[in-house]
DNA sequence: CCTATCCATTGACATCGGCCGATTCAATCG
DNA sequence: CGATTGAATCGGCCGATGTCAATGGATAGG
């Protein structure tokens, strides 16, 4: 981050003049950015961070008909969370002939848990 | 966290009987998932995010005028994050005249860190 | 096979969220 | 006071999101 922002006493400036220099945001730092809040939304949800919380304390996988009568909604809807978590990365699932199991792909939160420190 | 999921090898269940046994979810760590939830949505957008970052790393008080070139919206749109960040702790403002000053309150980061590492 | 079971997908619905233009409000300057 | 300026709010638009009922697909059991 290279964006160096002054923080000088202000006046009014004659009219017509611009209020603040432009400052250039890089566009790495946007990336990252982006990245970022991509998983944050993910966890963004009530249901979802409870899932990553169940999914990553518990340390191995788990499967799907566990979860779902942990929380007080459809079972649809609970896949439709999980499908969220799996599109960013966070966890991912094996199939083990009728049931599905899931888990927790750490690297995923990393950069952002990094950023949070 | 109390939940104590176990990861048995499945087999199909009998007709009628329930896959699982119903396993109750601690209050306390539902609103504390609601709180993290709250805050991860508050970060879960680009803009939001590089705003909270820009305000940590200039580690004191930044004027919305210098905020507005930063990003490709308008003003109002800013003052519109600016203002999710307030209601969800994470920043807060001060009046100097004509001027807003936005600072952030490390404070509502700890819990979701904490939790993410 | 035929049925039951687990899970994912679809469709529909209401709500939320991001965005902008226009407006409002407060403060400052002349 | 009257004009100007920084910032917040309002109203509207439209796409995204959370939810459920219904359905579909795959697998296992009898």
């Amino acid at each position: 981050m290279a964006v160096d922002l002054e923080l000088v006493p202000k006046q009014k400036r004659p009219p017509g003049e611009p209020c603040c220099e432009p400052v250039v945001y890089p566009d790495v730092e946007r990336e990252q950015a982006a990245r970022m809040a991509e998983v944050a939304k993910a966890l963004g949800d009530p249901i979802r961070l409870q899932l990553v919380d169940v999914l990553c304390k518990h340390a191995g996988k788990v499967c799907v008909c566990e979860l779902v009568p942990l929380f007080d909604v459809s079972q649809p809807t609970l896949s439709h969370h999980l499908k969220k978590l799996r599109d960013v990365g966070i966890v991912d699932s094996e199939r083990r002939g009728l049931w599905a199991y899931y888990y927790v792909l750490p690297e995923a939160l990393k950069e952002l848990s990094a950023w949070l420190t």
